[in-house]
DNA sequence: CTGTAATAGTGTTTAATATACACTATTTTA
DNA sequence: TAAAATAGTGTATATTAAACACTATTACAG
């Protein structure tokens, strides 16, 4: 309570109605090369039958990210994954039940049947793609959806994050085709080659990996360069998404 | 509560102990040439006699960007400002009574002794040269305060947002002043005419103003072009801080 | 009344980068 | 053995950034 003591005075912590907290983690995979996102489906009241972002209360004894990587654990059985605070979300009247503040995440994991616990059977589990999402999502979920989408977005041009969504070894074009998902628009080959060696984060392995023509050369993220704060890998300079607020 | 159903039989919303939510608003203006921040001086326990950022409850039927321009407002007597929301920090230890959660938003507001309510001589509110800031500042606000001003810098050179520091009419340098207190760097000259001209953004008015040398021409910022969300004004093209975030 | 300091504003040259697209390479399959 | 499929390279042109030299208009000191 960093209040200034004008309002300290007003508001009695013993008498003052609290809002609930939750925590609310919009979780981004790449499923045979395109963009899903995580969503459980509602059994009850209010929208129910209606698909959600997974999410849940805070504990009083974590922060706001562990309670968030604790609610991905939950869903999908993975940790230690990309995960970032997203905006929070804290309208009147957007749970009809009573006053909740949701805290949003992102959080980017690599789609791996071993690992994830979330199959496709699960019928209130379930992974969609981004562009065919469920209709009519609960409270103001699609709102939350569409920011995640465009910080997603606008992220990518500018960080490492597309390195989060894929296995240890892969090939560059199939990096390209992660911007290009993300993105939404097709990036020009040869000009995606030459930067991205260019910027010097990938590592040429010896391993090869066979398909339907020439075989290609695999590659390992740097992960040394991608701490180094200084380092910035920019797929394009024009930026017109932004990370400006919602609304 | 978007819970998920599992840990909605986990917690009980009557049983459940609910954290406080404040809203804390790092505000923003250009005194003389300088970036300075709104500090207020704490009266009482924890931090008693330390600086921090003016914050203060949620009301239960106000959004929180509605509580940010109330205590925005409370405290500066403005409205209708330029406000975003920066982060929501919720570390289970950072104040010493309770568990707070609380909504950092950022502002920036026109210095203008006219309108603005605090005055140099109030001894427990206070605006500060970022770059000279109080020591020891209350609660974890010295972490609110270097992200809020690292957010500032990153979206000053892909928005507007600096044309909410200045007055209608304004010189091209004052503008370049600006962007070089914030960015924290020398900025060409030449550079900067030609850039934001091209740019669009500003509008020639015929009023001058007399100085110590040559008269400088007066102009306004264009605030249709300003709502027009495809259009940014870049002002570089290196971009390393991102809004990553803290810690 | 003249020259110098101070501020405002323009123009030009060079280097770096983006963009488009044509080309070569290596494999599988018909 | 030719064609299809995928991987990867090279290059010419246009756009933009960056540095910096130049011109313009005022106040003020001598």
């Amino acid at each position: 309570m960093e209040e200034h003591e004008e309002t300290a005075t007003t508001y009695d912590a013993a008498r003052y109605d609290r809002p609930s907290v939750t925590v609310d983690v919009v979780i981004f995979t790449l499923i045979e090369r395109e963009l899903h996102v995580l969503m459980v489906q509602r059994k009850r009241w209010p929208y129910e039958g209606h698909w959600a972002i997974p999410g849940g209360f805070i504990n009083m004894d974590e922060s706001l990210e562990q309670a968030a990587r604790r609610e991905l654990e939950e869903e999908t059985g993975v940790r230690d994954l990309y995960i970032e605070q997203l905006f929070t979300f804290g309208d009147v009247g957007r749970d009809p039940r009573t006053r909740v503040i949701s805290v949003a995440y992102i959080a980017l994991v690599r789609f791996d049947a071993q690992h994830l616990r979330v199959s496709d059977e699960s019928h209130d589990v379930r992974w969609f793609p981004v562009s065919a999402l469920p209709r009519d999502l609960a409270f103001d979920h699609e709102q939350i959806l569409a920011f995640a989408v465009s910080r997603l977005r606008s992220k990518l041009e500018y960080t490492t994050l597309a390195f989060q969504l894929l296995p240890e070894l892969f090939s560059i074009l199939e990096l390209k085709h992660i911007y290009e998902q993300i993105l939404g628009e097709k990036l020009d080959k040869g000009n995606f080659y030459r930067k991205i060696k260019e910027a010097g984060l990938l590592e040429e392995t010896t391993q090869m990996r066979e398909g339907r023509g020439r075989p290609t050369r695999l590659w390992r993220f740097k992960h040394d360069r991608a701490g180094d704060k200084q380092f910035v890998f920019r797929w394009r300079e024009d930026r017109a998404g932004s990370t400006k607020d919602v609304k």
